[in-house]
RNA sequence: GCCCCGGUGGUGUAGCCCGGUCAAACAUGCGGGCCUUUCGAGCCCGCGCCCCGGGUUCAAAUCCCGGCCGGGGCACCA
């Protein structure tokens, strides 16, 4: 093909898919991304382009359709095939087959929440992907300040197996003392930790001025005779800390002769109880374990990409190779506190129902909204492993949960704050029979018997519609002509059975129910917990923990059916 | 103050490493229509984005410099 027929056909397109008039700019990136070896000349090719370009633009669009089909009738033919986006994540560095090793370390000190989901899912599914091994590790080695829980210990398991996790190994940091202990000692003995024994005060000072402590270079043979010391409980809290030896010219600060180990007098620890008196701080802790156990990549959030630097330091002097990290941004969603020790507070202070108020972001409290696992897991795969910080936005996480429960949710009518309506003109028994699932009707059918004399209620919600309509249909049952509407009650009268009639004058239609037991539905709206009080239909064979949908109010999850009462949870419309 | 990261529609992500096929894709959202005994689902059409300024180049979302904005770290916490 000759060069200006190249760039005819390319001209062409263009103008064809941007109502007759062609870009010379678009043509010559077009000609030249698809045909590579025209691109030293693209000097000579330019002009070409423009004056091309300028006789395909004067050309009518019949006429550029009659061209391009003499030169290039594939155009016409190959309709578009949908690309199909390519979801799921993107292949991890440095990853083998079978080989792959990743942790999750929580500190059980807070219920797990989507803030944590994101190392924990990544670190999982890469996991899985390459057919290796997923680790949980407690990171419990602050019995102060971080105190962990032995509940959370227990919920954290429990919501990653909600979640769909096969946890491959569990340990727990505080099991591990005596290991961190030798390879402290190790440390020591080669001349690359010390034992400092001054005040903090002191030693801030000095680092800051990029100078050694009294205590850096003294031999090994006091260090250990230190270190002794520590463990014995010559030293009490605060008078002594494992250093270990970094560039004191590090241009961080924080960086310089980082604390490994302290001592805490009464650790009074949920698992070890009084047993060990010095404590691994987290960055020693955390890079002993991740090479005793063998992990190949480490997923973690941001905030962490600095004690990566710490920790090489102790890779490096034990000539270990340092796993593959990802540094993630933080992920959080609109208008949920996702903070441990906000959390807690409200739950101390009885603004929340507990850990799992649906109004918190924490994995119970999703769960307990309705959100299905899959959900989470998507969103988060969705997010990846950019290293800038997400929100995540509710209706994009309820989109997804949608999709998912809404084939299997049941349907139900459930009338929040009830209106009588009376209903005049039909004096028979007349039972509605509605399916359960509108695109299953074998799943079964519920029925709502409308009985004369006695009235039906609607929801206060349609009071408006009810107010400007002057004909309405109740789902199911019957059009009525309303006479009178009010908040303190509808007087209507029978019109016709026929949906058709209603369909034909574009009647609206509106849930009701002859009868109900009383359900409450709690909405989490921010930081509120709004409850709508209501009546749902009286034979809805509801379970705890199901998510059904209360047609035209929303998918909601049970959370309690009590002889007086259901509570459900909304999730979303 | 010092040290790291980021910045693509309202939101989330793809594209950036390796400049052209990007007149920028997907999802969600929003607007409209079709369908449907739900305001749910489904189908169709539309709206909307490369932080700013310079530079390199025939060509920049992509490379370079500067700015602005945002996040994180600077504990004997994790």
């Amino acid at each position: 093909m000759h060069v200006e027929e190249v760039i005819l056909k390319y001209a062409l397109i263009n103008a064809l898919q941007h109502n007759g008039r062609a870009n010379s700019k678009a043509v010559i990136g077009k000609v030249l991304g698809e045909n590579p070896e025209l691109r030293p000349k693209a000097r000579e090719i330019i002009p070409l382009v423009n004056e091309i370009v300028n006789q395909v633009n004067s050309m009518g669009v019949e006429e550029q359709r009659k061209r391009l089909r003499e030169i290039y009738p594939e155009f016409f033919e190959s309709k578009k095939e949908k690309k199909g986006e390519k979801k799921g994540l993107p292949p991890l560095p440095k990853a083998e087959r079978g080989k792959v090793v990743t942790r999750f370390a929580p500190n059980p000190d807070g219920a797990f929440h989507l803030g944590n989901a994101r190392a924990a899912i990544l670190s999982h599914e890469y996991a899985r992907i390459y057919g290796g091994k997923f680790i949980l590790r407690f990171d419990d080695t602050d019995p102060k300040v971080k105190r962990p829980e032995p509940i959370f210990y227990d919920w954290i398991i429990e919501d990653l197996r909600w979640l769909g996790f096969q946890i491959d190994e569990i340990h727990c940091a505080s099991d591990r003392l005596e290991l961190y202990y030798r390879y402290a000692e190790e440390l020591l003995r080669m001349g690359k930790a010390y034992v400092c024994t001054c005040r903090p005060e002191d030693f801030k000072k000095l680092r800051d001025e990029g100078k050694a402590c009294p205590h850096r270079e003294l031999p090994p043979e006091v260090q250990l005779e230190e270190w002794r010391k520590m463990l014995n409980g010559e030293y009490r809290e605060g008078e002594a800390v494992v250093r270990i030896k970094t560039d004191l010219s590090h241009p961080n600060p924080a960086v310089r002769d980082w604390p490994a180990l302290r001592i805490i007098d009464n650790p009074d620890h949920p698992r070890a109880g009084n047993k060990y008196r010095v404590w691994p701080l987290y960055n020693f802790a955390s890079a002993i374990d991740d090479h005793e156990l063998g992990v190949t990549h480490i997923f973690r959030g941001q905030e962490h990409a600095e004690n990566e630097t710490r920790q090489r330091y102790v890779y490096n002097y034990f000539g270990w190779e340092y796993p593959a990290t990802v540094h993630h941004g933080r992920l959080s969603i609109e208008g949920v506190i996702l903070s441990k020790s906000k959390t807690r507070r409200g739950i101390e202070e009885g603004r929340y129902l507990g850990w799992d108020d649906p109004r918190l972001g924490t994995i119970r409290a999703l769960r307990r909204r309705g959100i299905r696992p899959e959900a989470i897991k998507e969103v988060i795969i969705e997010v990846g492993l950019k290293r800038s910080d997400t929100t995540i936005s509710w209706d994009n996480l309820a989109a997804i949960n949608r999709k998912l429960v809404d084939p299997v949710a049941n349907r139900y009518f459930f009338v929040a704050d009830p209106i009588p309506m009376h209903i005049r003109g039909y004096d028979e028994e007349f039972t509605a029979r509605v399916p359960l699932h509108p695109d299953h009707p074998e799943r079964g059918y519920r029925e709502l018997k409308f009985t004369p004399g006695k009235p039906v209620y609607v929801s206060r919600d349609d009071l408006e519609l009810l107010g400007k309509s002057e004909y309405i249909r109740l789902k199911d049952l019957f059009n009525v002509k309303l006479l009178k509407v009010s908040d303190k009650g509808i007087e209507a009268e029978f019109d016709s059975i026929d949906y058709e009639r209603a369909k034909e004058h574009r009647w609206h239609m509106i849930h009701w129910v002859p009868e109900g037991k009383p359900c409450e539905v709690l909405i989490p709206e921010g930081d509120e917990l709004v409850t709508r009080k209501g009546l749902l239909e009286k034979h809805a064979d509801v379970k705890v923990d199901e998510v059904v949908q209360f047609e035209r109010f929303g998918f909601v999850r049970i959370d309690e059916v009590r002889v007086d009462k259901i509570v459900a949870i909304f999730a979303h419309k």
